[in-house]
DNA sequence: ACGGTTCTCTACCAAATGGTAGACAATCTC
DNA sequence: GAGATTGTCTACCATTTGGTAGAGAACCGT
């Protein structure tokens, strides 16, 4: 008889299974309009399966956000190496990098605005592992102001804004288009660019 | 006996305060991390009393997502109105406009946010209010281009990009936290100011 | 072959949630 | 003053939720 239709391996893959549906699940609708039992049956398990692998909801949550915040870096981190050597070059191509997986993923960015609703105290650790990519960056930014490279500024605000505006654009596509616009006709590759070249207006020395 | 320690009135402000409640639970908790038993006990009264003004919460809802758009609708067309003419000084004013209610009520704008959480069709109603007010900036931006006082650019993808940064500076406070910036470092003032300074820059003829 | 480990399942449970039924008090209308 | 209206409440309910208990199948090392 056929009670357990996916053969046990050592070796099970459903972990992985249960953390990329939660990703997308938690990221598009919300840690607190997500049940258990929706990921289990999107996963296509029971829900005291999901619950062998993480111990409680909370749980879950936190193994998603790290491992988003650890794909985040990845993402990031390669495109600020294999960038282009010119400033304004190099932040277009950053801005591309992080809005490739935003655009493809919206729950990565969407991760972010969930973590208003965690208890205090629940995303310390991912302080510890995006603090560096965000020091990083403002490092960079001022040693290229310095070098008369990129037009004078604070390098914490401009960070801050092209975070809020990629994650503003990837994650509210329905905000947008409550006030009246379709994808199609904005668009998320159009804001994108114009994002840059806003950013280029902007930041030439 | 005081069971009814509130004397009830012919015009009671019940609706109100519940609907001024329900806009700030809401708005930064999310619909459905607030229940209605949340949301009369801030209030102060028994749910029940809430059921007799909301037939339901997703009537709730609705009223608390009209009344947003609204007040923003008020807002917005008086920046609009007695904002100065010089076009760049016009947006500078605009921007100001919105950043205020959003600063002190960011859950105006953190409705927005909760709009992809309701079923379709659910918000459809408010495309009426807030479309017009988009359309009208989508005009006059056109205009001024074409009056050579703005460099060329597509209204809707500006509108948007300006929509996007405000919503994610307003809203996402703690996600700018988790990276590792406090309120006050950082402040939503400082990033008004930085946005409005971006534009010009990119919008100068 | 066999005992332990790994993995998934069915069967429950206590708490919370949105919502109903209806009693009861204060006020208005006449 | 009588009756309807308005507004608030207590009591209750069906469903959903996160989580527990524990059985049983497949695989491992010996």
């Amino acid at each position: 008889m056929a009670r357990h239709s996916l053969a046990p391996n050592r070796r099970s893959d459903t972990r992985e299974r249960i953390l990329e549906s939660a990703t997308i699940l938690f990221g598009t609708r919300g840690f607190d309009s997500v049940s258990l039992d929706q990921i289990a049956a999107e996963v296509g398990v029971a829900k005291q399966s999901l619950l062998y692998w993480f111990a409680s909801k909370d749980d879950l949550i936190q193994a998603v956000l790290v491992n988003m915040a650890a794909e985040l870096t990845v993402v990031v981190e390669a495109a600020i190496r294999s960038a282009p050597d010119m400033p304004l070059d190099r932040l277009e191509a950053v801005i591309h990098a992080v809005f490739r997986p935003a655009v493809r993923r919206p729950a990565l960015l969407g991760l972010l605005r969930e973590l208003s609703r965690l208890p205090t105290g629940a995303a310390e650790h991912l302080t510890e592992i995006l603090n560096p990519l965000v020091t990083r960056a403002g490092t960079w930014l001022r040693t290229e102001m310095q070098a008369g490279r990129l037009r004078q500024g604070d390098p914490s605000l401009i960070i801050a804004l092209v975070y809020a505006t990629v994650a503003g654009i990837a994650t509210e596509p329905e905000a947008l288009r409550v006030v009246g616009w379709s994808q199609d006709v904005i668009g998320l590759r159009k804001l994108r660019n114009e994002l840059t070249s806003f950013l280029r207006a902007a930041l030439a020395p």
